[in-house]
RNA sequence: GCCGCGUUGGUCAAGGGGUUAAGACGCCUCCCUUUCACGGAGGAAUCACGGGUUCGAAUCCCGUACGUGGUACCA
């Protein structure tokens, strides 16, 4: 058997979505749990729809989940070039041999004509009419034309397309990985164009002619194909032959709160549908990338790896090794998946939880800094991500989440303190300084210690004044214990905020 | 409209003729902590509907409904 080759096929024209990193994903973990290639061949034949950067993105987003091509127009490989717009010379060929054997025809049809066949034609019934078996006879092209005036009309350069003749009354069928089989009824799909007047194959002709020349083995893509489908299974019979097709799966759709999930629905719903981070560079509109949410690509991988698929057992968190060693088609669910932000925050608690610290603290470094606060001791800073790190389902969350233990705290939860502000507490604390003052050794049991020592001196409930201890250096009920808080903070700071904290409530 | 695909709790889902119909997220209660989490123990909540087939259907068949995708010289 030959070697596995699978492709991802993206067109270049914006951000990169949830079910495309899916349809990568799953692309990625079949290559590789079976040894094969992972190939990325940009489908960019549409050059009305080219978007500035959105190539670099998408190989970007690929590096961030960790899913490095063997060949791409990035990477290079025996097939390039990889980009279709730099095929275009070889599709014609293939176009023509179709005409020639009477799989195809010319159509000379201008924008106009199409527009007023569909207008003629529409019924009640029938609201979009296709340029099919039904009418392809009273159209402008090279079957209703006299051979004359299509050499004619050819040799004058005349604007044509080129479609293909679906034959009336055949049953297509294929067998899908995912969905079994599946049939079409061939008089049913419209004659589709193969090859657009500016000479620029349409997906259909290019995603048949290049699976070929790149021997793809599998071709999985999104379920908004399978429409699409017989027309290349029968260009694979009529150009290549039904043996050399690659196997089809059509992976589940990824659904939004109102169907299939789309950008939109992340602005609308608040949250990310991007991988990354993605402006567009004509409105500057900016949408929102899961990694800039806080995600780490441990999770995103996760995630979208169990969103349509299960390995049968009642594990959940899979690492890419893992997935790549359990991953198969035949688990993978025929119905669509409503994605759930929820889970998905779970999913990335975990593994903020699972993996060390030092894995994503620049990360989290880098968001302290942009809002102000220098990180000048790192192995401080790990220690506190670590005191934190169950507290923060996002990379995010780090910030408040930690911030005191850099930040002595500009206001307080007056409410929780206030009513138990007594003059014994006043006083209880004035000691407690004076205490903590010559405290020789700063540790999470000697600073516990003497504060219990001096509660019981003072008949005054431990927990109550720890609660109050708590809001002095946080200025919230938050965060892990206090004494491991003032044994991170230092002495004199631990002693500075209660002191500050002391007679702010004693004055208020 | 037509064509394709689908339908197990709110969501992700296991199970594919006989099960008390797993598990996870979320939600609720309790324990732990005089904080917030984490962790632990419980709880509410599901086989779209109608016909068959069968001793027996969530599981098989047929309809219906609903959802979803397609119906472009876009991918």
């Amino acid at each position: 058997m030959s070697k596995v080759r699978v492709r991802f096929a993206p067109s270049p024209t914006g951000g990169l979505h949830l079910g495309g990193v899916r349809t990568v994903l799953y692309n990625y973990l079949f290559a590789k749990k079976q040894g094969g290639d992972f190939i990325v061949r940009i489908e960019d034949t549409d050059q009305t729809r080219f978007v500035a950067g959105a190539e670099d993105y998408i190989f970007n987003c690929l590096k961030w989940c960790g899913m490095e091509p063997d060949e791409s127009p990035l990477h290079g490989g025996p097939y390039a070039p990889y980009r279709q717009s730099e095929r275009k010379e070889l599709y014609r060929k293939y176009a023509e041999q179709l005409i020639s054997n009477g799989f195809a025809y010319y159509a000379f049809d201008t924008p106009e004509d199409l527009e007023k066949m569909r207008n003629d034609f529409k019924t009640a019934e029938n609201p979009s009419p296709q340029y099919d078996g039904n009418v392809r006879m009273q159209m402008k092209n090279s079957l209703t034309l006299p051979e004359d005036e299509v050499k004619k009309l050819l040799a004058e350069n005349a604007r044509h397309v080129v479609r293909i003749k679906m034959p009336a009354g055949e049953t297509i069928s294929f067998t899908d990985m995912i969905h079994h089989e599946v049939s079409f009824d061939s008089s049913l799909v419209d004659d589709k164009v193969l090859l657009k007047a500016d000479g620029m194959p349409t997906y259909h002709l290019a995603v048949v002619v290049d699976d070929y020349l790149m021997k793809i083995t599998h071709a999985f893509r999104g379920e908004e194909w399978l429409s699409s489908a017989p027309v290349h299974v029968l260009l694979w019979k009529y150009l290549f032959g039904l043996d050399n097709m690659p196997q089809w799966a059509h992976l589940p759709l990824i659904m939004g709160p109102s169907g299939k999930l789309s950008k939109r629905d992340g602005a609308k719903y608040g949250f990310p549908v991007f991988a990354m981070n993605w402006t567009d560079p004509k409105t500057s509109e900016l949408t929102e990338g899961f990694k800039e949410r806080g995600f780490l690509p441990e999770a995103f991988i996760n995630l979208l790896a169990v969103l349509g698929w299960n390995d049968g057992t009642e594990q959940e968190l899979y690492s890419m090794e893992e997935l790549i060693e359990n991953f198969s088609m035949d688990r993978v669910h025929a119905a669509g998946a409503k994605f759930d932000f929820e889970k998905a925050k779970w999913f990335n608690h975990e593994w903020i939880k699972k993996l060390p610290v030092t894995n994503y603290e620049a990360r989290v470094k880098e968001i302290f800094e942009s809002k102000g606060i220098e990180i000048k001791d790192d192995i401080y800073f790990t220690k506190v991500l670590e005191l934190v790190k169950e507290r923060c389902p996002l990379l995010t969350d780090f910030f408040d989440q930690a911030v005191f233990f850099y930040i002595t705290p500009a206001s307080y939860d007056e409410a929780s303190v206030k009513p138990k502000w007594e003059n014994d507490k006043n006083d209880f604390f004035a000691e407690l300084v004076t205490k903590y003052n010559s405290t020789a050794d700063w540790n999470i049991s000697s600073i516990e210690t003497e504060f219990k020592n001096l509660a019981t001196e003072k008949n005054i409930k431990v927990g109550e004044l720890q609660m109050i201890l708590r809001v002095m250096l946080v200025g919230t009920k938050m965060g892990p214990g206090v004494f491991v808080i003032a044994e991170a903070i230092g002495n004199a700071e631990t002693v500075n905020r209660i002191e500050k904290a002391r007679v702010y409530f004693s004055s208020h």
